[in-house]
RNA sequence: CGGGGCGUAGCGUAGCCCGGUUCAUCGCGCCUGCUUUGGGAGCAGGAGGUCGCAGGUUCGAAUCCUGCCGCCCCGACCA
C-alpha cells in the first residue's frame, strides 16, 4: 500500500500535487455544484487562525464587524460603471422567490461596495460621522470557468472592509494601513514574503482609483495576490450619494476604502510551503502544532504508555500549544507519522515504552521531513524543546520561502531574458510601459504585471520593453 | 463558446476495436477476527455495482448507434 499512498512529486506536476494535497490533508472537498468547495473542520480550523491573526489586527485600528445582507438589488451594482463592468459576467442572480418570478432580480454579492455604500450614505450627515470602519467576515459568489479549491471557487469565504473618511489623504493613510496589516500578518503569522506594492491602472480592482496588493510567489514559480486594499476616491461616494456637512457647513463627497483578504490565502500557505510529503503548515497558524503519537504492544505498555502521554499533552496545553494525541489504534506508528506529516503539523512527539523507560521523548519537525528532522530529548526538556522547535519551524520556512522567491526572481533587461524568467518565476524590470504594452506582454507570455513594488531601487532605467526612460522597477509573473 | 480527453464499488482501474459461461477485473480503502505497532503491518473471512443518464439496434449491450448530462486539459476574465 505504501506506493498508493504517496502522492505526486511537487515538481512533477504542481497542479496535481496541489489538487491530492488539498483533499488528502482533510482540508477540503467538492460541492455538489461545479465550482462549489466544502471546507473541512481542519481547513476551517485554518481559517478561523487566520481570522484571528487579522481580526485581532483589524480592532487594533479601531475597526468592528457588522453583517450585511449577501442579497443585493441590481441596481445598486449598476450605479457604479466601473464595478458592475467589471462584476457583471460572473454575476449570480436570484431570478425566483417564494416559488414566483421576481419582479426585479436580486444579485447576491460578488462584493460589498454596493450595499455598504447605500448604507453609508444614511449614516453619514456630518463630518462628526466620520470615519467609519467597518469589516465583514462573510462569503461572496462569483461565477468563475475554471475553479480550484480555495484558489478559485464560486463561493469563496473572505473579509471585506469598508471605511469611509472626511478626506483623501485619511482615506489614503488607511488604505495603506490595511496593506500593512495583511502583509505584516503574511510574513509574521504564515511566514510568507510578500511583495507589497501597488496595481497598474489595468489590473485594479473594478471601480477604484489604486488597489494596492501583496504578491507571493507559490512554489511553481507563478504569483498569487493574496491580499488587496483600494482606495475607491469619491467614486462610491458619488454613486451613492455619501455626503457629509463639513466644518464650514459645505457638502462634500467622502472618500472611501476597500479590503480583503480570503480563503485563497490558504492556497497560498499550501503552495508556499507544501513539499513532497505533503503540507507544511506555520506553527503560528496551525490548527494542530504538535501531535503526540503513542507507541506500545502490549496491554501493559499501552497503559503505561498512556499515561505519559497523557501528562504530555496536558503540559502542552496548558503552556498554550494546540495539541493532539493519535490515539487510533486501526494504525501502526510509520503510518501515523506519515499521515501528520502530510496533513502539515509543524512537530510531532513519540512516546513509546523506551522513552518511559529512560525519561525521553522523540520529537520531530516537519521542516525536515523523515528522520533526519527527529531526536530524542529528556522527558523534563520536552516542553521547551517543543516551543524552541515551534520558533525555529516558523522561522525556517519564512527563511527557506524568501531564499526560494529570491533566487527565482530575475532582473531583466531584454523581453527576450524576460520570457525566460517569467518560465521560472518573477521578472523584475524597468518599467515604463501602459495598457496596451501590458496586454500584449500577456498574450505573448502570459505573464502581468504583479505589481509595482513600494520598495524602489531609486534611480533611473530603461524600460525592457519599450526602451523608454523608466523611473520605476515592476514585478512580472504568470499568476493564478 | 472552439479544439482534445474521459465517465465501470468510496478512490484508482481492466474489459469496449471483435456484443454472449474469461464479463463484471484488479489494487487501495471499508467491515469482522487473530497476530501486529519506534517510518506507510500480515493472514483469513466479508460487505459494497442502476457499468454517467435516456432512448435505439439485437434473442442478448459495460461493449454497437443516437441524444443528453457531467468532469478534466488547452485558448478570452478574476481574490
Amino acid at each position: 500500500m505504501s506506493k498508493e499512498d504517496q502522492i505526486i512529486p511537487r515538481s512533477q506536476d504542481f497542479n496535481e500535487w496541489y489538487n491530492t494535497l488539498v483533499l488528502r490533508a482533510d482540508l477540503a472537498d467538492y460541492g455538489p455544484v461545479r465550482g462549489t468547495m466544502i471546507v473541512k473542520p481542519y481547513g476551517w480550523s485554518l481559517w478561523e487562525n487566520i481570522q484571528s491573526a487579522l481580526d485581532k489586527r483589524f480592532k487594533a485600528t479601531g475597526i468592528e464587524n457588522a453583517a450585511f445582507p449577501m442579497l443585493i438589488p441590481m441596481s445598486f451594482l449598476e450605479k457604479e460603471a466601473h464595478h458592475i463592468e467589471g462584476f457583471a459576467p460572473e454575476l449570480a442572480v436570484v431570478t425566483h422567490g417564494g416559488g414566483k418570478e421576481l419582479t426585479e432580480p436580486v444579485a447576491i454579492r460578488p462584493t460589498s461596495e454596493t450595499i455598504i455604500g447605500h448604507s453609508y450614505a444614511k449614516w453619514i450627515q456630518s463630518h462628526r460621522d466620520l470615519p467609519i470602519l467597518i469589516n465583514l467576515w462573510n462569503s461572496v459568489v462569483r461565477w468563475e470557468l475554471h475553479t480550484k479549491l480555495f484558489l478559485r471557487t464560486l463561493e469563496f469565504y473572505w473579509q471585506e472592509g469598508h471605511t469611509a473618511h472626511a478626506t483623501e489623504a485619511e482615506a489614503w493613510e488607511r488604505t495603506k494601513i490595511m496593506l500593512d496589516i495583511y502583509a505584516n500578518f503574511a510574513i509574521n503569522e504564515a511566514a510568507i514574503p510578500v511583495i507589497p506594492g501597488e496595481k497598474t491602472e489595468s489590473e485594479k480592482f473594478a471601480g477604484a482609483e489604486r488597489t494596492l496588493t501583496i504578491e507571493a510567489m507559490m512554489g511553481d514559480g507563478k504569483a498569487l495576490q493574496s491580499g488587496t486594499s483600494h482606495y475607491l476616491g469619491q467614486n462610491f461616494a458619488k454613486a451613492f450619494d455619501i455626503k457629509y456637512l463639513d466644518v464650514d457647513n459645505i457638502q462634500q463627497f467622502c472618500h472611501t476604502t476597500s479590503w480583503g483578504l480570503s480563503t485563497r490565502f490558504i492556497g497560498a500557505i499550501i503552495m508556499t510551503h507544501g513539499d513532497d510529503k505533503g503540507l507544511i503548515l506555520p506553527p503560528r497558524l496551525a490548527p494542530i502544532q504538535t501531535v503526540i503519537v503513542p507507541i506500545f504492544k502490549t496491554e501493559d505498555e499501552k497503559s503505561i504508555v498512556m499515561t505519559e502521554v497523557d501528562k504530555v499533552k496536558k503540559e502542552l496545553s496548558d503552556s498554550g500549544f494546540r495539541v493532539k494525541v493519535d490515539s487510533r489504534d486501526n494504525l501502526t506508528a510509520g503510518y501515523k507519522f506519515n499521515d501528520w506529516e502530510m496533513r502539515g503539523v509543524p512537530t510531532r512527539i513519540e512516546i513509546g515504552p523506551r522513552d518511559v523507560k529512560n525519561n525521553s521523548a522523540a520529537v520531530a519537525r516537519r521542516d525536515i521531513p523523515g528522520k533526519e528532522g527527529k531526536e530524542i530529548v529528556t522527558r523534563a526538556a520536552l516542553v521547551e524543546r517543543v516551543k524552541s522547535l515551534l520558533n525555529e519551524v516558523q522561522n525556517n520556512l519564512l527563511v527557506k520561502a524568501t531564499k526560494f522567491r529570491d533566487d527565482n526572481t530575475l532582473t531583466v533587461n531584454s523581453y527576450d531574458e524576460f520570457k525566460s524568467a517569467v518560465e521560472k518565476g518573477f521578472a523584475k524590470v524597468w518599467w515604463a510601459g501602459d495598457g496596451k504594452d501590458e496586454a500584449k506582454i500577456k498574450e505573448e507570455t502570459k505573464a502581468t504585471v504583479r505589481c509595482i513594488p513600494f520598495n524602489q531601487p531609486g534611480g533611473n532605467g530603461t524600460c525592457f520593453y519599450t526602451g523608454k526612460p523608466a523611473d520605476k522597477i515592476a514585478i512580472f509573473a504568470r499568476s493564478y
